[in-house]
RNA sequence: GUGGGCGUAGCUCAGCUGGUAGAGCACCCGGUUGUGGUCCGGGAUGUCGCGGGUUCGAGCCCCGUCGCUCACCCCA
């Protein structure tokens, strides 16, 4: 009740058996990245400070107050990793992925950080699976990314989510929409607090949620009506390709990204049956993004999912698989002479293949039978004196109860012909 | 960073206008010399988050503090 040690304010810890289910989870989101022929890029969870400030942007709140900065002992510094999709840049600039056959796909998964204040679904440590595919501008890969990121929900259940997507157009696009979204929104009368944050990036008045913003911006300016021919065609393209995989999709135009680098088209996943914190996973194009961490001219296109909100999403959804955890067998040796054979054979029966619990110390046989029900086991095997006298073993079916005697010599076999 | 709610057994929680702690589940043992899921009987477990105050007496009231949680902000 009271711990001498706590874990850090925020971090999510996954324990037995939730810790099953998290594990599933993002082994199944990674299957249709796996079948795209993405490879995984295993990358350090700090960096040097100065790649997130450049490559997710001053501006941003992710690193204006919520990184984790530290001074290391040389004196320089560095930042636990807030997001992905700098470092995987970093990584393909510094070791040249980008000089073989494009586009270069990528997938990584793990644990990023930021100091926010914790609520339902937002932790300060929290896991992400992203993917990246750098160096191809083209409608079908936007589409075949969003793509990605649908079946791996779909794979595990979900279906009370919606796609938003939206087109941030190119350079000249955004530009001329900007200015004259800044001029609509200085012809409004708003708090200081309000115009701040319009300073800093105006999109993101779009998506505030008092009520008296919200009805002031119906009228403002959307960065839709402001693409040009080639960006609007592009996103017709995406759209289109959306379609023909059966990928069904809403646009909004308010949808704001909270990341600087994103151009053209971008996306957000949101689940319905979570609480404030209801984005699954989002992500879009990112043109700039690379020349300016000191690469080539290249465009990429990703997105980040976090694991953690789709387990909750689950949750809700009540779309959590039982029986994630899988027992063949569970042995239950009586008696001290017992124990070294059973110990031998179950070390036997693992390296042909079945997934084996065996029972220690010398509780009695009701209480191990009682673990060996709770392990989920298909099998028992009781395994005493007389068995041993007789070279056999009794095999208990447990969904039936059934017990029979079988030949030491035959076990293997008997158990692969019933299962 | 700002606000609301909550800290009692391993878990979920009850505990009246203050009289020094309870239930369900889980766990262990037994009913069945060596057989689970049902049933019956028995058992162990708490610095009532922490510190201080009021009181004859505090789980309950007051102050402080720490933690958790939800929301704002923001986002995965």
């Amino acid at each position: 009740m009271n711990p001498k040690f706590q874990a850090p304010k925020g971090v999510s810890e996954y324990l037995p058996p939730r810790s099953n289910l998290f594990d599933y989870v993002s082994r199944t989101l990674t299957a249709p990245a796996l079948a795209a022929g993405y490879e995984l890029i295993e990358l350090p969870i700090f960096e040097d400070t100065e790649l997130f400030t450049r490559g997710v942007g001053e501006s941003t709140d992710v690193v204006s107050k919520e990184m984790y900065t530290f001074e290391d002992r040389g004196g320089r510094s560095l930042t636990l990793r807030p997001e992905g999709t700098a470092g995987v840049m970093r990584a393909v600039i510094e070791h040249n992925l980008d000089r073989g056959q494009l586009p270069v796909k990528l997938y990584y998964r793990g644990p990023f950080f930021r100091a926010e204040r914790p609520q339902a679904g937002r932790y300060r440590q929290f896991y992400q699976f992203g993917i990246e595919a750098i160096g191809v501008n083209d409608p079908y890969l936007d589409a075949e990314v969003i793509g990605i990121a649908y079946s791996g929900y779909r794979k595990l259940g979900l279906t009370n989510f919606s796609l938003h997507i939206t087109s941030l157009g190119d350079a000249e696009s955004r530009d001329r929409h900007r200015s004259d979204l800044i001029k609509f929104i200085n012809s409004l009368n708003l708090d200081e607090e309000t115009k701040a944050r319009a300073a800093k990036n105006p999109l993101r008045l779009f998506d505030d949620k008092r009520e008296e913003i919200r009805s002031k911006m119906q009228t403002a300016p959307l960065l839709l009506d402001y693409l040009n021919d080639e960006s609007q065609d592009n996103f017709t393209a995406v759209q289109a390709a959306l379609k023909s995989i059966g990928v069904p999709y809403e646009i909004n135009p308010h949808m704001v990204r909270g990341l600087d680098y994103y151009t053209g088209t971008t996306f957000e996943f949101v689940h319905k049956g979570l609480g404030a914190q209801s984005g699954i996973g989002g992500g879009g194009r990112y043109d700039g993004l690379m020349e300016t961490l000191g690469g080539q001219d290249l465009s990429g296109i990703g997105f980040g999912l976090g694991i953690d909100r789709v387990l909750l999403a689950m949750e809700s959804e009540g779309c959590v698989p039982t029986n994630i955890r899988y027992v063949d067998l569970y042995v239950i040796p009586l008696g001290v002479p017992a124990q070294s054979s059973a110990f031998a054979l179950v070390n036997e029966l693992r390296h042909a293949g079945f997934v084996i619990e065996q029972s220690f110390g010398d509780r009695a046989l009701k209480g191990a039978m009682k673990a060996a029900d709770k392990s989920g086991a298909r099998f028992a095997i009781v395994l005493g004196d007389a068995e041993i006298a007789s070279g056999t073993v009794e095999l208990k079916e447990m969904s039936t109860g059934k017990v029979s005697s079988v030949t030491l010599s035959t076990l293997a076999s008997e158990l692969a012909k019933r299962s």
